[in-house]
DNA sequence: TGAAAACTGTTATAATATAACATAACGGTT
DNA sequence: AACCGTTATGTTATATTATAACAGTTTTCA
């Protein structure tokens, strides 16, 4: 959606707490929420909530980060791209985990479903719910 | 996603205070939050959050009633559709306004990117992030 | 170099959600 | 009708997530 990139900061340019935000994330695999982060960086010297609202807030504004809505957390994106198009995760009911998809193959449907209604789409944030093939493998399994 | 309307319990067989929260978000044409919902419905007797909470959680099971994530929200789903689905929102950016919208078109190439990493998708849960029609028309007036 | 903008650290508090527990209603058997 | 397991209820207390507000500092850039 719309050129990308250019408003893309590049990441040398981040501040010091959104760096270290940003680094924690990426150490992770999974999702942290913003507390969780709190916990980890107060040797840093994040020692109150709005020192990680804060940097979250700009990593999430430039996509580099991606809000996990349904679970008040927060991933590093693992995807090459830049700011803007939105995300789609698939999430496990069954182990919690959660995998990034990308949205390349649903925008095209998703901008007609939009346009029908004359709404000018940004980004989309999605989840899907369902059973990872894991979890599926096991079920079958038993 | 597989045969609908079987899980689908009859609107009859609501309990009481599913039906409360029902109603009071029927006749809202905006989302409200488990607080709102709270101050509306004190003098029914629900008097404290897990009351609330309760019947929303059974309401959203069955797709009754949809939860916007965005804005830990709440609004009863306007289409014929039983539940299981998924939804997907529009939200505008500008006024806030949402609408929900048919997932139809979008379903197909959702599965393909779900099973392309083995993943059984159960039901999507989206929000599209954007200006609606209104907003956009009164942007390009000025 | 100086003014606007953005980021920082901090305290306090708001808003959202759940745990835990005792009681009551419901649904399906014998 | 009496039983029993399941589900819903009302309640208190508390956990979790997020923001308001404010004073000070750094960055940016004209």
């Amino acid at each position: 959606m719309t050129q990308c990139c250019e408003h893309h900061p590049p990441e040398e340019q981040l501040t010091r707490n959104q760096r270290l935000v940003l680094d924690a994330l990426r150490s992770e695999d999974g999702p942290l929420t913003a507390y969780n982060l709190l916990d980890r960086l107060r040797d840093e010297g994040l020692r109150a909530p709005p020192q990680i609202y804060r940097a979250l807030e700009k990593l999430v504004e430039t996509g580099i980060v991606h809000r996990l809505e349904s679970r008040n957390a927060f991933v590093s994106c693992n995807h090459a791209h830049c700011g803007g198009q939105g995300v789609l995760f698939a999430v496990c009911d069954d182990c919690g985990s959660i995998e990034e998809l990308r949205t390349d193959a649903i925008d095209a449907a998703l901008r007609s479903t939009t346009e029908a209604i004359g709404f000018h789409a940004h980004r989309l944030a999605g989840e899907v719910r369902g059973v990872c093939r894991p979890c599926g493998l096991k079920k079958t399994a038993s």
